[in-house]
DNA sequence: AACGCGGTTCCATTTTTCGGGACTAACCGA
DNA sequence: TCGGTTAGTCCCGAAAAATGGAACCGCGTT
C-alpha cells in the first residue's frame, strides 16, 4: 500500500482502458474503498497526473504525462539518430516508419510517423502489440537466448490471427529466419492488412535493443519492393553501427561477475 | 508533503531537464534530503514510473509514462477527427501538421508528424513552446477575453526573437489580426526558420480548444502558398464544425455564479 | 417519497513517510 | 597506498499522512 503505489495502480489500470473513468469504476476495478479512490483521484488531479472534465466529472490522464511520455528515451544518441534516419526514409519512400522496443512478450512503439501512401492504421508511440505476431517483435526476440524466449512464451499466448505463428515451434522457425537474414517481415499478422519489414539494433553501451521498421499495406507492395525496403533498413543499420559501434552479445540486462 | 506529491515534484522537475538524473541531483534540485530522494526514486522505479540504467545507476522516465502519455486526450472524437484530417493534409501537401493546446502562456504539442519537405525541426508531442511567439498559441489566446490575456501576460515574458511580439501591445495587435481573419501565421518566431499557419477550434461540449497547424520552412513557401494552406485549414475546421457543432462562447474554465 | 447511483466528507486508527546521521563503494590525485 | 571527495544506501524513532467505514449530498428514476 501507500499513496504512491495506489496512484500507480490507478495509472496502470487506466492504461489501455477507455480514456476516461469515474470514482466508482476505479474503486470497483481495483477493489478499493470508494473513499480512498475519491480522495486519491482528486489528489492526483491536483498534482497534475490526471485532469478532470468539469462537465462530466470524469477523470482522464493529465497533460504532465503527455510531456513526460515524450521524454522516454529521448536524447539517447542512437535513438535520435535512428529516428532521424527513419524520417528520411519516410521522405524518400513515402512509407510509414518507426522504432519499437521489446517489453516481455509485447512490443511498445517508441517513435512513429505515418506514410504518405494510404495506410489505415497509425500506430502511435506508446501503443502495444504482441511481439510474436510482428516482424518488429520477432527481431527483438531473436536477440535473446532461446532459453529466455522459451521462458517468456510458456504458455504460448493465444491470438486469433491466421498469419501469426500459432505455437512455439512456428515462432522459433520465424525467429530462425530472422536471425539468418538479419531482418524479418510480417504481413497481416497482429494488425490486419498491415505488412512490415524491420531490423534490430542495440546500443553498445547500455545494451538496449530496438527495432526499426517500415510499414505498408500488404496488398499494395510486392515482394521485390519489400526486399528493397529491407535492404534500405539494413543500410540504415550499418551506418548506425558505423557511427555508434556494434553490440556483440545480446545481453539485455547487465552481465554479472 | 506526502510521497505522492514528492514523486510528482520529481517528475515535474525532470520534465524538460536532461533525460537522466541521479539521486544527489534530485536532492539538490528539490532541496530534499538525500535519503528521501534515494528512497523515493527507488520506489518510483519499482512502480515503473521511472527506470534505472543498470550501468550508470541513473534514473530516467519509465515506459509506463510513454504509454500513458499517448492516452492524453486520445479517443476524443474531435481530436481524432482533426488529427485524421491533418494526416490527410500532410499526405496531400507534404507539409508537417499537428495539433497543439494552450497551457498558461505556453502551448503543448498534442499530435504532430513531419512533412516530406525537409524541415529541420520536428516538434514532437509533449513539446512546449511560448504561445505568444507562435501562430498556434496566439490563435488559442485569441479565444480568451482580453482581461484574461492581460492577466496571463503581466509581466510580459522576455524572449529574444526578433519576429515575435516584443510587448503586450504588439501581441494584442497580432491577436486582433488572428480574430479578424480566423487564422494566424508566424514566421521565424519561437522556432528559427520555421513558419506556420494555424486555426483554432473547440469542442462544443467540453469547451476545450485546440489549434491545428501546418508548419514549413519560412524560406521555401511563398505568401500565395501560405494563403492556400490557411484556406485548407479553414476548410478542415468548417468540416469539423459541420460534424461536431460550433462552440460559441470562449470559456476555457467554468463560468462561476 | 423512496431508491439507487456516483461522489464527497469526516475522523479515529493504523501505517507510511520522513530525514538526520552513520555507512559503503567508487573514483581521483598525490 | 592513502586520504579526500562524491554518489548512493540503510537505519530507526518521531511525526505526519493514508486509510476506510459510515454518514451524507444531489440527482435522476421508479
Amino acid at each position: 500500500m501507500g499513496a504512491l503505489s495506489n496512484a500507480v495502480a490507478i495509472l496502470r489500470w487506466a492504461r489501455g482502458r477507455e480514456p476516461d473513468f469515474g470514482v466508482s469504476e476505479v474503486a470497483l476495478g481495483l477493489a478499493m474503498p470508494k473513499s480512498t479512490a475519491s480522495r486519491l483521484l482528486k489528489d492526483m488531479a491536483v498534482q497534475g497526473l490526471l485532469e478532470r472534465d468539469a462537465a462530466t466529472q470524469r477523470y482522464r490522464v493529465g497533460m504532465l504525462l503527455l510531456e513526460l511520455g515524450r521524454q522516454y528515451r529521448a536524447g539517447q544518441p542512437l535513438v535520435e539518430a535512428a529516428d532521424a534516419a527513419l524520417i528520411e526514409l519516410t521522405r524518400r519512400t513515402g512509407f510509414a516508419t518507426g522504432i519499437s522496443l521489446l517489453d516481455g512478450v509485447e512490443i511498445v512503439v517508441l517513435r512513429s510517423r505515418p506514410g504518405t501512401h494510404p495506410l489505415q492504421v497509425v500506430t502511435p508511440p506508446g501503443a502495444r502489440s504482441p511481439a510474436w505476431a510482428n516482424s518488429t517483435g520477432r527481431n527483438l526476440l531473436a536477440r535473446l537466448p532461446d532459453a529466455e524466449i522459451a521462458r517468456r512464451f510458456s504458455p504460448y499466448p493465444a491470438l486469433d490471427r491466421p498469419n501469426a505463428p500459432a505455437n512455439f515451434g512456428q515462432l522459433m522457425e520465424r525467429i530462425g529466419r530472422a536471425r539468418a537474414r538479419g531482418f524479418d517481415e510480417s504481413d497481416d499478422e497482429a494488425l490486419p492488412g498491415v505488412a512490415a519489414v524491420s531490423v534490430a539494433i542495440a546500443d553498445p553501451t547500455s545494451g538496449d535493443a530496438m527495432s526499426l521498421y517500415v510499414a505498408f499495406s500488404g496488398l499494395h507492395v510486392n515482394r521485390q519492393r519489400r526486399r528493397e525496403l529491407a535492404a534500405m533498413l539494413l543500410d540504415v543499420k550499418l551506418r548506425l553501427i558505423d557511427r555508434f559501434g556494434e553490440e556483440t552479445t545480446a545481453e539485455p540486462r547487465r552481465a554479472h561477475g
